[in-house]
DNA sequence: ATTGAATATCGTATTTTTGCGATAAAGGAG
DNA sequence: CTCCTTTATCGCAAAAATACGATATTCAAT
């Protein structure tokens, strides 16, 4: 490997690119999902909700917050999640942020 | 398989999660940053901003363009691609979706 | 009709991700 | 202290995604 310039990323958009690689995963969607819906729960609740086993979704839980996105509150012997609001709204202004000031569109024939 | 209920995700969920998974890829990541600079652009100018073989950016296309990320138009022998701000809109409105109404927020202590 | 440029698709090898069991760590109850 | 519950981490096997070359296909120009 000669590494011809790892081709470095704004940090912003390395951020970036870690959570929607995060919210990739369908499992890890799902979890998002149920994380809005219950607003706060433990490990636990999210494995009985699900057909995996408590080390996978453990696992799935790590890259999830490790992207900004939930958060982990240490509640006894349990882990309290939510998810992190801060990292979401961050996360809907840089997708606005792709979108051009005015529409500029294709040209609206032989659309594929 | 039994298919013990497949959890068939609304169509709604299915499309954001598609559009996630799309966005997921660093590679595909990359192309919707070049495209959201450009405007437009035809398929050979993302391959040559890549040290990435043509058939492989032309796949990552199809998923883009599948997840209704972007937009081809054929234009003569050439594909020219731009991005579907109608997605990017609905992608941006979905994620908001998730954000809570009000703050709810864990407990301030013992955040992991 | 032939050539050349730009793409798309297909099959396959490689890399990455995923999921699991086993194991460790940590707190609460008795 | 011992038991039980809840999590996290590790190593490995299985599954999925990725990248590539080879091969069509399509259109423009000559």
């Amino acid at each position: 490997m000669v590494a011809v310039a790892a081709k470095t990323l704004a940090p912003d958009k390395q951020r970036l690119a870690k959570m929607l690689k995060a919210l990739g995963s369908p499992v890890r969607f799902q979890i998002i999902e149920f994380l809005a819906k219950s607003q706060t729960c433990i490990t636990n609740d999210i494995v009985r909700n699900t057909p995996l086993a408590q080390s996978t979704i453990s696992q799935h839980l790590k890259v999830l917050r490790e992207a900004g996105l939930i958060k982990g509150e240490i509640e006894g012997p349990a882990t309290c999640y939510c998810l992190n609001t801060e990292g979401f709204h961050w996360l809907k202004e840089q997708i606005g942020n792709w979108l051009p000031d005015y529409e500029p569109g294709c040209a609206p024939v032989n659309i594929k």
